[in-house]
DNA sequence: CATCATTGTTGTCATCGTCTACTTTGGGGT
DNA sequence: ACCCCAAAGTAGACGATGACAACAATGATG
């Protein structure tokens, strides 16, 4: 009974970082200190300043580890030998389940409080989630399936609508599950545009 | 010199919620503290709890005042008598001008931390703002100038489209210029789509 | 096995949001 | 014209937080 946990915990770094996101994804970015963190982990109040210089550092490694698995959620869901529609529409729908389960740290991802340090890294990872669909553009081009323009343009596009519902989603605007509902509509959309033909 | 200010301030709920928008726009959301905002306006620390049961419930009045100043500026840029793209693009840049110029009030606005008396306030000040863009849709559904659909749903895809170039703009991965420069670009493809016709 | 950089701890400080008790003020009812 | 009382502002206290500094334990490296 009485482990006296050792002196050194081992990797308090991890131990923070997934005990803030558990934090965050539960209760929320308002309810996340770190001296309830440290509680939470059985570690004195100050102990997470060795790993974290500032509470901000703590919430960039927190968005990164976001856009790593971000990334690796696109990259497994893209399909290169489907066509374009269904191709979009399976990258949509990943990108909306995840934005579904972790609003939270979308927001903080998309925050831009960064400090100066991570804000490189920071570009990276969204330079990773936003190759994807790049790529699948880029695609599509070679392949006629695709209006003639600017990938970086096009790709930001798909992006705006995607994080847009994202966006309407994490603000209560629109139901998670209805915005993950509507994700074929929206792909449909996106490729054939408002104008009747 | 020494006219002490009297000992009522005469309209210290607006006066603290101009001072509170200036230091949103100014500093960031992160540095606004009641206790600054009261020293600013020269009151004691616990003057704002008089007008505002809580700092949310601040937050809460910034927002509806934004989402007030939103629609006005909406509905006073629409042009109904203009076809359906040159309208739609002028409300677009209406729109991504004011993203550009209340990034952090638009935050606040989408942040559904609100308080449960002004969650229902907000959901009117969401539907005064999407209205506008509805009416431009069922206006040009009915002319046919746009494909058959829900309107609310097209709706909802023509506002994600503006909403994430916002969200892109407010986390720095666009530049505010450069997204408003892009507005006639992202209408017609909104409504031409992305596939070659 | 001695050393010393890492990692954790304790203690302190300023700031913040909120609450309670007190004071000033000015307008409405008699 | 006056009184009274509710509205609006003040002063002080409390607990929580992020940050910092000085100190202690630990264990890897020489």
């Amino acid at each position: 009974m009485s482990r006296s946990r050792p002196y050194h915990h081992g990797d308090l770094r991890a131990a923070l970082l997934e005990s803030a996101e558990r934090t965050l994804r539960e209760k929320g970015i308002a309810s996340l200190s770190l001296r309830e963190l440290a509680r939470e982990t059985g570690v004195s109040h100050a102990a997470p300043g060795r790993h974290f210089k500032d509470k901000q550092a703590l919430l960039d490694a927190l968005a990164l580890g976001g856009y790593e698995r971000l990334a690796r959620v696109l990259e497994g869901a893209d399909e290169p030998a489907l066509p374009l529609q269904p191709r979009l529409t399976g990258l949509a729908r990943a990108y909306l389940a995840f934005a579904a389960e972790n609003t939270e740290l979308l927001t903080l991802m998309y925050a831009r409080k960064h400090e100066p340090g991570a804000a490189e890294r920071m570009a990276a990872g969204v330079d990773r989630t936003v190759g994807v669909f790049e790529r699948v553009i880029a695609d599509a081009q070679r392949r006629g399936e695709i209006v003639e323009a600017a990938p970086k343009r096009l790709t930001l596009f798909t992006g705006a609508a995607l994080h847009g519902i994202a966006g309407f989603a994490a603000g209560g605007i629109l139901d998670p599950a209805e915005a993950l509902g509507m994700t074929d509509d929206l792909i449909h959309h996106l490729l054939h545009g408002l104008r009747p033909r």
